[in-house]
DNA sequence: AAATATACTTACTTATCAGTAAGTAAACAA
DNA sequence: TTGTTTACTTACTGATAAGTAAGTATATTT
């Protein structure tokens, strides 16, 4: 009668980060996960136990597939900075041809001090990790020309992500065309003149 | 600046903005608001019949705001257009400086979709009038060679709005210094060389 | 074959939420 | 003086939230 899982626990998760990404931490429930699903609510507390534990796991997935990415572009020394950056940027693309989604900084950092320590602390790891990836980016960029910048790499390398992060929450306000426009001038402004 | 509430509503009020920009609009109840201030939670329903309209009175509350902003700084043609952009940055300032508050468009791009459709419209025409006050300014600034930037003020507007929403969130993942370090890369990218 | 582990469901608890109806005391207006 | 409006309180509702204890069917291990 009861059929087999399928695997539950990764469609909980998936399901998980797209309701975080769009509507906040805050804004769904065990129960929106449960009925789109077809299981029952205890179902998802028995793969996280609690709302925070999913959270984690959903930093965590983040966090995967972020080192994923950059392993397979290789190190900045190797790599064709224009494309890593390209890279770095489609996953803001991505979202935001995804439903609208915003990124895990956005919407987190919007619900910073309603999530647990832990969360926090997972959050933090995750965003020094992409900082430092970009600052290579853009200091070995730099070096050889190809990007022209003021400033320290890692704090450009915030301003870049700060732009994107806010440029997908300010697209959902007025159009997507917008962000567009956005990622268009981000690039323009890192060419040489 | 923001005045000091006189009244139950204005406190009401006030408050209501603080949660926002503190916790997000779903992270903050009614219940909240009434004993914080010694007042019983039909009180609040009593001036804000339901959390919309508190949302709505809150994105006009700053809406006025910024409108006495822009009219005691005059017209950008009369303006000394760095002035200008620093009182705009001050916002964000106050905002990180009062419990690191994030911005109006960071809090509500973030939890767009869970409000309703008057509070969207609304906060996008907010949005537009602060566009057209940034792009002006920044069309100025070019104008006489106190700016420079590559492309359309529009988007470069749009590109300032987004750094300092999205640096106001990532600022509480990493550190407050942080923001300021981005504020000072956003301006010495306007800069002239 | 028996024991155990996995992946759930049923049924429930406790807490909190937005919102409301009805009452009240004081200020104000006719 | 009387009636009305303002600014609440008391007391409640129905919905929904996270979370749990105990039971059940299936799969895996011994």
């Amino acid at each position: 009668m009861v059929k087999k899982p399928e695997n539950t626990k990764q469609k909980i998760l998936l399901l998980g980060e797209k309701l975080l990404k769009e509507k906040g931490i805050n804004a769904f429930s065990y129960h929106d996960i449960s009925s789109s699903l077809g299981v029952k609510n205890a179902a998802v507390h028995y793969h996280f136990g609690s709302k925070e534990d999913l959270l984690l796991a959903i930093i965590e997935e983040n966090r995967k597939r972020f080192e994923q990415m950059i392993q397979q572009m290789g190190t900045a020394g190797h790599m064709e900075v224009w494309n890593g950056l390209q890279e770095f940027i489609n996953i803001y693309i991505s979202s935001i041809e995804n439903n609208r989604q915003i990124c895990l900084f956005g919407s987190l950092g919007s619900d910073f001090f309603t999530i647990g320590p832990k969360g926090q602390t997972s959050l933090k790891l995750l965003s020094e990790k992409i900082l430092a990836w970009l600052s290579e980016i853009l200091t070995e960029g730099r070096k050889r020309g190809e990007f022209e910048f003021k400033g320290h790499a890692r704090i450009k390398a915030m301003m870049l992500c700060s732009a994107l992060a806010g440029g997908l929450q300010l697209a959902r306000i007025s159009e997507k065309k917008d962000f567009y426009n956005l990622v268009d001038q981000i690039k323009s402004d890192l060419k040489p003149s």
